[in-house]
DNA sequence: AATGAGTGTAAAGATTATGTAAACTTTCTC
DNA sequence: GAGAAAGTTTACATAATCTTTACACTCATT
């Protein structure tokens, strides 16, 4: 029913990145993988992942401080937190780091599988339909309507309402668009494929596109949803 | 207008009990509850209710086995299980137990609500035939009629047409439908097997195909059944 | 007023997903 | 084991969607 989620395992051990790597995918998740804090930033720059598994001790940092900094730049992607076992310290189980759960190894793939879809599905509210002032949008039967009127999307369209929505009243850039929507598929710099699908959008949504009411232009950063 | 809904509360903590039971009846349920199986066994014996809460740990059993006994007992009363953080295993995440839903504790209750609200809305009846739109489905029959006259299904075109007929409205990405009908047998990824079938499926339920009135196509996601 | 950066917009071209028939393979039935 | 039924793959047509391109417009800045 879902789209596959893709995660971004970080940690240092070769060994326990392919263990991951094989049993995420026989699970029907996307992994991506980093074995620094370094290859792990150029992976976030380029795509956002669903969840992120972060080793607490890394080469090139310390876990609590990268955990940190992947909240404030990614504001909402769940992270679990991997940590040796003499390691847990107050921080870590209290969750402060900002950490969603946190995981002891060794450990159990199926009880981190477990906690991957608890944590997945926590971020999720069940009843995914949402309307504003006359725009309803329904995730699950992947429909809007327009004051009761069906309004068809295409997927990138509806991609795109779903990003806004789920993000209302904050500002979206370009660039968090490209990557939470186009990942790492290919698409210029230059390219204006995200305003023209924008103005497709506001073309079916808005009342009047020239004056959108939902989607508002933010000059020189981006756009938001009314809020 | 809905009867009111009575939901079955096994937990063995009254303090939770009490939460819920408040709570559910401010959302206009009726709430039975039981601090053990054994007391939970009694109620069952006298009542079928719409839906059953119930607490992974119990004094007198195992909610996994206590889940899998109610499913065989009172077949399509969905359960909800209720687990505490660390005790989440595979089973209940993957709802193997036979449990229809699952919520770790803490949880919100609005959450809960929103899960219950979800669970009861999507239960069909599985004993029961369906009509929409002068379809008829009979599941336990393993017929179908159309404004009264019988059409021939194959098994797998059965299969999809109920799978389609349980999650009406909802988008079925074509993953879900080889996760459930498939299952484990071998399918490429990139298959067109499944959209074969749709197309059969269609020549056989739709008035005209080519403009299918029971299974709409959502582009690039998969098929909806109509509400 | 000219410049240039950023954005709006239509239309053309490129690409991809889906529809569909038909060939081929497997499974069932007798 | 032959024939029939069901399932799957293949191949291609077509429709749907995406991306690029080109140009217009706005609005600061010089």
């Amino acid at each position: 029913m879902d789209k596959k989620k893709k995660l971004l395992v970080i940690d240092d051990d070769p060994d326990i990145l392919k263990v991951l790597r094989a049993n995420l995918e026989l699970y029907g998740y996307t992994a991506v993988t980093a074995d620094s804090w370094t290859k792990a930033r150029a992976i976030l720059d380029d795509q956002v992942p669903d969840l992120i598994i972060l080793d607490l001790t890394l080469p090139d940092g310390d876990g609590l401080e990268i955990c940190r900094l992947i909240k404030e730049e990614n504001h909402r992607v769940p992270v679990i937190m991997l940590t040796a076992r003499d390691s847990i310290s107050d921080k870590v189980t209290g969750l402060e780091s900002g950490a969603d759960d946190y995981i002891v190894k060794p450990f159990e793939t199926l009880e981190l599988i477990a906690r991957i879809k608890a944590c997945l599905r926590r971020s999720v509210p069940v009843d995914k339909a949402l309307t504003i002032n006359g725009l309803e949008i329904d995730m699950k039967a992947h429909q809007v309507t327009l004051n009761g009127k069906n309004v068809e999307l295409t997927p990138k369209e509806f991609e795109l309402l779903s990003l806004f929505a789920s993000n209302r009243g904050e500002v979206i850039t370009r660039e968090f668009i490209r990557k939470k929507i186009w990942g790492d598929a290919k698409l210029y710099s230059w390219s204006r494929a995200i305003d023209v699908h924008l103005q497709h959008l506001r073309q079916k949504i808005e009342e009047n596109p020239s004056e959108p009411e939902f989607i508002i232009t933010v000059a020189g950063v981006g756009y938001k949803f009314r809020e």
